[in-house]
DNA sequence: CGCCTTTGACCGGCGC
DNA sequence: GCGCCGGTCAAAGGCG
């Protein structure tokens, strides 16, 4: 896919700057309009990008503009949970919380959809939850998760990954599988697992910050990853 | 032989 | 304290 512009770097894709009062409910604010080299162009709403349908009926380039998206995080904000909401098979949002809630449990429902409003669980939390959360925080790799129509599991998304665990979780029909980059001194990990109420919607879940290119890199330094990377750093 | 997946065991957090 | 659950470990086996 053709780039038709770039992103201007100045834009700065999770600065938080003067969130729009409609945007206030947790997420990141965008710039109306996102064009990815390579990617196209990702129109925004409320609730995120709205993929084109090229892209969004392509498993790898969705894994490319994920991790774009992270490599872009400022990293102020990296230390902070970076989830994606996912409001359609189109739709791809990223959700900020103030605090680096540690709580998987609360993706996984966000996941199967049992909420709809993910901005208030987040923000709205009691404070007895709150307090046991903090209570459990650690410090983690930030991390962010996206559903793609796929019919195999692992994306292309440029990186090379070691399988190191499967579990089947509860209420659920298929297999989680946890991967981990098998490049040295990266501790980026990865979870793959489908969709409860739609299989054939593939759910990637990336904790963690690449500290190296892609592997495509090391044969090919004009992937579109790379490009990406090196332009947003 | 090296790298990978598989899979049961183990561990720690959490709710009751 | 106990049991459940998710995440990780590591041994074993497969494959190129």
């Amino acid at each position: 896919m053709a780039a038709t512009s770039q992103v201007n770097p100045n834009q700065g894709l999770f600065e938080e700057q003067e969130m729009p009062a409609h945007q206030q409910t947790g997420f990141f604010s965008f710039p109306p309009l996102m064009t990815f080299p390579q990617l196209g162009s990702c129109h925004q709403s409320p609730k995120g990008f709205i993929l084109p349908p090229s892209l969004a009926a392509d498993p790898s380039s969705t894994a490319n503009l994920a991790e774009t998206l992270l490599s872009s995080t400022p990293h102020k904000q990296r230390e902070d949970s970076t989830t994606c909401n996912l409001g359609g098979p189109n739709l791809l949002s990223l959700q900020r919380s103030s605090a680096n809630l540690w709580a998987w449990g609360d993706i996984n429902e966000c996941l199967r959809g049992k909420r709809s409003d993910i901005g208030d669980d987040h923000l709205g939390v009691s404070a007895v939850k709150m307090k046991k959360i903090k209570a459990r925080r650690k410090v983690r790799e930030p991390r962010f998760c996206f559903k793609t129509l796929s019919d195999v599991d692992v994306l292309d998304d440029g990186y090379k990954w070691r399988k190191y665990g499967q579990k089947v979780v509860k209420n659920t029909q298929h297999p989680r599988s946890y991967y981990r980059c098998t490049q040295d001194n990266c501790r980026v990990k990865k979870r793959v697992e489908r969709l409860a109420e739609d299989p054939r919607m593939v759910i990637t879940t990336y904790e963690g910050r690449h500290a190296h290119s892609p592997s495509h890199d090391l044969e090919d330094s004009q992937t579109p990853s790379s490009q990406l990377n090196n332009f947003f750093f």
